[in-house]
DNA sequence: AAACGCATTTCAAACGTTTGAAATTCTAAC
DNA sequence: GTTAGAATTTCAAACGTTTGAAATGCGTTT
């Protein structure tokens, strides 16, 4: 149950200089043989490790990063930890990070710029190797990234398109593709009258997946009406506004909708049971992001735009980096997109 | 817009060296000025802070961490990421570890004692200062944690009490009052048969919660009936199992429900909904969480527990912290309780 | 028996910081 | 103008690791 392994102990660490002397050989020799240099007997190469097993060895990591000049540290700059898409993809970069001997540090900046300027200052203090940046929503100016290009710390951006900011690694979601397959099956299904629920119009998917939306109506023959596109944001207030708007006049209401984000969906299905929409029952709803609370409402979505943020995540850490060992050059800006796919329901 | 401060900078890191180099002095009166050490001269000093100001000078914590011996590192160890209580504790450490020039390493075990281990082994190689952890459901024997022990590494066991591990510092939610407060306010409205719906019977709160459950019961007069309480833990069929014993009777059937989480009891009431039982519109829920999802559920608890994560969070590294500036002794083994909150919605 | 070549090990400096002890400069009193 | 004493600065070692250069040991060749 416990035990066995006793030993008793010192609670002073390890070092390469208590396993030289343990040994009696130079802590070169001893360093040497755990990173297994050719020029080192393969007979004290065994013994080094034996012992360096044998006493729990423990490499310091401060001093390796002194010496390799890195802090072996990634900050990781997003808007809300509490959306799931965040969540999601912060899961993904996690992951892929530690596997490759990073950490990350974690900065939210509730979607508002001077927070984010203060998260690339307190960053910077922290001695990141590299950045992983999902701008807020009006982040148009990038200058407070600027020290971090003089410094030559790369900088990934993901999820969020920096388009007033054309030399940058940037991995994104294929939201464009996302959406049109979106409206796709909604026509499919028989609607025509589809609307279309944007978000916030500084951030670039909003257009790509009013783009999907657009060219999968044209693809498939219908006009496209402007009294049947809205836009909010993350506000509540203004999605029952939008939605107000779209369905004001019950005759010529849309029997479909596909919105830029599912909670987003979720508040406008809640206001339209609360007024008692007459068709409230027979409009179909596609949103992205696939929460797992669908499966506890009333009027769920027919289907979802699974975003897979793990992978987004995955693949902005993972150019990253590539940056960081020079396998890619810096100046070499990278474009990664990452599918969606439609889940049914 | 931009500029201004274009400076042109070098992109080598500006060091101690370099700044004593600029203004002709040794290292140690610019590291001494620097830290505002009572022995150097007001004047050198502001001359240094100046240039340092100006060059913008970031103190390399690679070589002040090997110099202090000191990672700066908190390992934090939990089931799962997913889970909003502990996606908002996370939250309240990061917020307050930052603050205090510590950064953290999260570590998900599934709810798996095997992963717990290994992500014991993981964080001692990253040389963790100190550790909090909510163990996983079926944490029994806490050997994994006693290489930490020997090195003096401090421990914070947080949100799930380790009950079987006497003589260490928890920090934990204040659940049996929760839970009598909940029961109490369905009391309180008039309900007689009131059913508790407990989780992992290894896990502490689950006997916490029933208790107060049985307390409010006793103290308003009302009979205990075995038959009104069922368990499950994290999975689906096993909660619609417990909730089928316990309406098994449709005449016996409780009116009012406890239940020790609110997802699960999202599942619960799906499931009623589903067999459409009769009296499922009557029926008054209250769990732990206050998930914001609430809000967009038709048949919505009355009331949640608030645990206040964060602040369990928050309470467990600032614990956390007193232990590493030995403000509080190792072996002077604290508890923290913190209150919930019953929220009527 | 000296000299060469090879395998292996050790030396020593470096990464950037901190800090007690030692050295230097300054002030003021005699 | 010497000197005690304080104020200020510098020295030097240390934290734990890495790594090219230098040194050592050893067998082989001549």
């Amino acid at each position: 149950m416990h035990g066995r392994l006793e030993k008793k102990m010192s609670n002073t660490p390890i070092t390469l200089k208590l396993l030289a002397e343990k040994l009696k050989i130079s802590v070169s020799t001893v360093s040497k043989a755990l990173n297994n240099y050719p020029t080192i007997n393969e007979h004290t190469k065994k013994h080094v490790q034996d012992m360096a097993r044998e006493l729990h060895y423990i490499p310091n990591k401060s001093a390796i990063n002194l010496k390799e000049r890195k802090s072996r540290i990634i900050g990781v700059i997003l808007p809300n930890l509490l959306d799931h898409f965040f969540t999601r993809s912060i899961y993904g970069i996690e992951q892929f990070a530690t596997q490759h001997g990073y950490q990350i540090i974690i900065r939210q900046t509730k979607d508002d710029l001077a927070e984010e300027m203060r998260s690339a200052t307190m960053l910077l203090k922290s001695q990141v190797d590299g950045l992983i940046v999902a701008i807020s929503k009006n982040t148009q100016d990038f200058s407070h990234f600027n020290e971090f290009e003089n410094l030559g710390i790369p900088i990934v951006y993901y999820t969020r398109n920096p388009s007033f900011n054309l030399n940058c690694h940037k991995v994104l979601g294929n939201t464009f593709k996302g959406c049109y397959e979106a409206t796709e099956l909604l026509i499919k299904r028989g609607h025509r009258k589809i609307a279309y629920l944007g978000g916030p119009k500084m951030i670039s998917f909003t257009h790509d997946r009013f783009n999907g939306y657009i060219n999968a109506l044209k693809d498939n023959d219908i006009a496209f009406d402007v009294n049947l596109v809205a836009y909010t944001d993350f506000d509540k207030e203004n999605t029952i506004a939008a939605i107000q708007k779209l369905f004001a006049d019950v005759n010529q209401a849309p029997t479909a909708l596909v919105a830029f984000k599912e909670l987003i969906l979720f508040d406008a299905i809640k206001y339209l049971r609360s007024i008692d929409h007459p068709q409230v029952k027979e409009i179909e709803c596609i949103g992205f992001g696939n929460n797992s609370f669908i499966s506890y409402l009333d009027l769920p979505p027919i289907a979802s735009v699974e975003e897979n943020p793990e992978s987004v995540g995955e693949n902005a850490i993972s150019l990253l980096l590539k940056l960081l060992d020079k396998e890619i050059e810096i100046k070499n800006y990278q474009k990664v997109m990452v599918d969606c796919k439609l889940v049914v329901h």
